[in-house]
DNA sequence: TTGGCGGCTATTGTATACAAAATGGATCGG
DNA sequence: CCGATCCATTTTGTATACAATAGCCGCCAA
């Protein structure tokens, strides 16, 4: 919807990255792109840009862009500045949330209790809901920043491979902590609010170690 | 080094916002923008796309851009911010620091005091200063992620409006907060260095507040 | 007068052609 | 056999031409 040409191939190159098509270390070259995504130079080169300011690509000595390779600790890295960002979009949160803003995050939360509840747990429903929690407190938070700086740091296919490992008690334990945060937005208790959040995030780089193949 | 027009037309088009030359609000049109840097549109919307990643530059209803209004709650949010990640930043590097590492930063230390003891103190050498000893913590963050989000967060420009107002104490003291980040790197402890920084970045936010034109 | 409709123009999006730079390989010399 | 240099080819950088779209202005009718 916004454009076209640019943003499809923005989000298949990311895509062949992300599915392990395109493995670390593979060169990007724009021509083979161009003609995978049936576009012209022009518009990979901007989603490559892109995917470059993101990091998903490096650039070698002199302009030719490679998948970029993310180890264990790239990843734990991602983890920790989510949680830094995130606990700080929830501080922002708390004392910018509207009582329409607060009622939403509980409906979202409801949702994610119910995939939680369901006789085999709904991972799909979780993960959709999750997003859009976490999507709605950082819309709170006010701060354009913020957004742009998460954007290319929360990995669905990282909390995907994360949430797809827990169990029932880590589902229900996620969901409570998202309870634990509306209680603090409630309170509007931005220093509260913060702290849960890191925690909740933290909890998650503990989950992603433990259910990641350890390498 | 990197490649040319590009770069060009970046560091152009950037110098153009933050002197105010191109004021919030005005249009940043493509062909004018190639007239003024003289290359052609396609480097052009290279240099536009990074300086709307930055968020110099917003896009407004449908795909216009133009220059970003900063207010002060803002330029708040982004020391907020830095106060975090270069925290951050200096906690990774107290245990990634060399040796010659830290010798660096001593002598880069040493380079400030001198500028600031200078009888007229010497503002452009502490701002040099300043700058390297912040990008040698950052190099030794070893953190690509933490390099590529700071670069559009540390503003020059507004570095130096702070700066330009510090009488010699502010400067002693800026210099001796240096001191004591040393002082936590020599001791290789994370948690004094980030506060130490966190600390260092938030006293520069309101050093900016009360030599900023209240507005 | 005002509201909407239509066409014009300004501006961005995309494609392609050309220039420059770099890599890989082959050949030649040690 | 190893190394270096030069050339061919691949790949990116830049310029320009073309397409599409959005915004603007004027006109006409109610």
């Amino acid at each position: 919807m916004t454009s076209t040409a640019a943003d499809r191939a923005y989000a298949e190159v990311r895509g062949l990255i992300l599915s392990g098509d395109a493995s670390p270390g593979t060169p990007l070259r724009e021509e083979a792109l161009a003609d995978i995504v049936g576009v012209s130079r022009t518009p990979i080169r901007d989603a490559l840009r892109r995917l470059e300011a993101e990091l998903y690509a490096v650039r070698t000595s002199s302009g030719r862009l490679v998948v970029a390779d993310w180890d264990v600790d790239d990843v734990a890295e991602m983890f920790a500045l989510r949680a830094m960002l995130e606990g700080h979009a929830a501080a922002r949160a708390a004392t910018r949330l509207s009582p329409e803003g607060l009622a939403e995050l509980r409906a979202c939360n409801a949702q994610i209790e119910a995939a939680v509840a369901a006789p085999e747990p709904d991972i799909a429903g979780f993960l959709d809901g999750n997003r859009r929690f976490h999507d709605l407190i950082l819309k709170a938070s006010a701060s354009a920043r913020l957004v742009t700086m998460l954007s290319g740091l929360v990995e669905q296919p990282i909390v995907r491979r994360t949430a797809t490992r827990y169990d029932r008690s880590d589902l229900e334990r996620s969901a409570h902590e998202h309870g634990q945060l509306i209680q603090a937005f409630a309170a509007r208790d931005a220093e509260w609010a913060r702290s849960v959040m890191t925690a909740h995030i933290r909890r998650a780089l503990h989950a992603f170690r433990t259910a990641s193949p350890s390498k």
